[in-house]
DNA sequence: GATAAAGTTTACGTAAACGTAAAGTATTTT
DNA sequence: AAAATACTTTACGTTTACGTAAACTTTATC
């Protein structure tokens, strides 16, 4: 039960930050399926929930046909075919094992994000040390020059 | 202290599966640095951890020009200069929040697979209910056509 | 009724990340 | 020495995911 039952080209573009072009690109793609009111494109809110899901993807580096391979499977599950059935649960587990890996992945750039950060501060840490060295021994003797 | 100091193109390509084309293009970017035996290319240990980290890169979503740029800052910070420490230090606090959003995404994309699945699960049990209630009815009356 | 605003199609252009083929060099093996 | 193997450079081709411009229609606004 979302807000809004319909939406324009733009309202979506807006919304998700993205260009009517990609938007079209999307449905080209065969991503989205607007239905027409004359030319114009009106967009469900299925179709906004789909270009979610495609956006997010893309943020974890799914490209657009991998996305669509899961959203046909998908709509061929409701068809109630077992072989497809099956098949779906087949690409899940595979998604799963690549999310897995990428959680390895974060997982392993984040520690070592750690100990570059504390590198970082160290230097910046000694930097900091050799600057007020320098500011006492102007305070101490600031009449040598004279 | 890595096994051994230096690497052919042949050897870190199928160490790590690419093509050595895919080697010589992340030179040609910027992103190794080998230095040569006559015209031949001598990969460093090194060499060796920078595309272990490109490519890992690559399954977080990570563009090579977004790792270069890493590679890049993390070499100036060795330098030691204060600007450029905390450029670092910025870099590394956006990367961090990008892998927050990466792990929001896959949280929400492994439960909504979840509940894909349990949907699959049910329809499949619904067919193999069918199924049996057939089997049964054959069973019970084998005779009938006779 | 003119004009602006939002939509459309068609089509060429572009950046990223390689693939692929051609043609040559250097070394090693038979 | 001939052939196979591994490496090189040069350069054009390809896919993905759009950007951008041109030319046109429909709808809303002054």
């Amino acid at each position: 039960m979302d807000i809004k039952k319909t939406y324009s080209i733009s309202e979506l573009a807006k919304e998700f930050d993205v260009t009517t072009r990609s938007v079209r690109f999307y449905e080209d793609q065969g991503l989205l399926h607007p239905t027409r009111r004359g030319q114009t494109r009106i967009f469900s809110s299925k179709d906004r929930v789909r270009l979610k899901l495609i956006l997010r993807g893309k943020r974890m580096g799914f490209s657009l046909a991998e996305t669509k391979e899961l959203f046909d499977l998908w709509d061929e599950t409701l068809s109630g075919n077992e072989k497809q059935l099956l098949l779906m649960l087949d690409t899940l587990a595979n998604k799963r094992a690549q999310l897995e890996q990428q959680k390895n992945d974060i997982a392993q750039a984040e520690m070592e994000m750690d100990t570059a950060e504390a590198r970082c501060r160290e230097a910046l840490a000694e930097l900091q040390k050799k600057k007020r060295q320098q500011t006492k021994a102007k305070t101490e003797e600031p009449v040598e020059q004279k």
